[in-house]
DNA sequence: TATTGTTATACTCTATAACTATA
DNA sequence: TATAGTTATAGAGTATAACAATA
């Protein structure tokens, strides 16, 4: 009979079944491209969020401000479906964002449930030092990555999403 | 003087004034690494979601469980660094996945503060098949891109992130 | 004094249901 | 009947402060 054993809970594992681990294997995971994409996705999110600090737009916001300035007019749904936002989400941010004079709603012209979104004066104004920061952060990965590395890169990851 | 126009809340705006848009044009925003960045891990993260529901792990869950798979004996403190979690937040999913019986805490060898991690028979079991899950789903992925090309962008990724 | 693990908590992000007005 | 925009609300995910036990 194995009475003469200690309880298990006063057992001191031996070493071999409590080792310590000194350097962390990550290996696995970064052989997995979704693992891989979310670290490099929040790596340019922090630059972004820090570059993007001064004109107070995060990078949804920023999103939404581009979409409006090259498509004058677009409907609250229509960018919901571009950036993949839901409508109940989006709302707050455009009224913050009209809140601050930088696009202002108009009527549709073909649709009276829809508001066309416009930017103002302000918003122009604001929007094409955004959007040179928003290259030049670009130019700065690129000191990690060779122009041409980054066009692959770009390229490789529209091929993953795209495909949907 | 102009006293004639209506005024301006009655003046339907011209339609120069008030577009509508039919396509919308996101090529800005496609040329940010940025953008696509965040769009292709969410594109990849979906897939990972379906396929590991069996599993019940969510892309974070099974990051700790891969972790603690290749590093018996890890500690919480090892996982927060590597995978940019808060020890706050790794409380709740390392309870979770001990009382799902998958990992168990064991006092570690050398720091009497520090818990190691280490997987249980069950949790062996599961990640033998969820890690195989994973692979499968690269592959598929593959499918969308070439073994080179996934290789390729693999390595620019790894490039972004790991220059910080 | 510094660090590990933890609690409590707050803030942001994302998701669902339901309403209104127009189509 | 379906859609655009909205409200309210619930659930994740992520953040900081502070504490006990140990280094």
């Amino acid at each position: 009979m194995p009475r003469l054993r200690m309880p298990r809970q006063f057992s001191p594992a031996r070493s071999a079944d409590t080792p310590a681990v000194d350097e962390v294997d990550t290996s696995f995971l970064e052989s997995l491209l979704g693992y891989n994409a979310r670290r490099a996705a929040l790596a340019v999110i922090e630059v972004f969020l820090e570059r993007m600090a001064p004109y107070e737009l995060k990078p949804v916001d920023f999103s939404v401000m581009s979409l409006i300035t090259h498509n004058p007019g677009i409907t609250s749904r229509q960018l919901c479906t571009a950036l993949g936002i839901l409508p109940p989400n989006l709302v707050g941010m455009v009224n913050a964002l009209e809140k601050r004079e930088l696009i202002a709603r108009r009527p549709h012209p073909r649709d009276g449930r829809a508001m066309g979104l416009h930017l103002t004066g302000t918003g122009q104004k604001l929007m094409r030092d955004a959007e040179k920061t928003a290259a030049a952060l670009e130019a700065d990965v690129a000191t990690r990555l060779s122009a041409s590395e980054l066009r692959t890169l770009i390229a490789l990851l529209k091929k993953v999403y795209q495909a949907e």
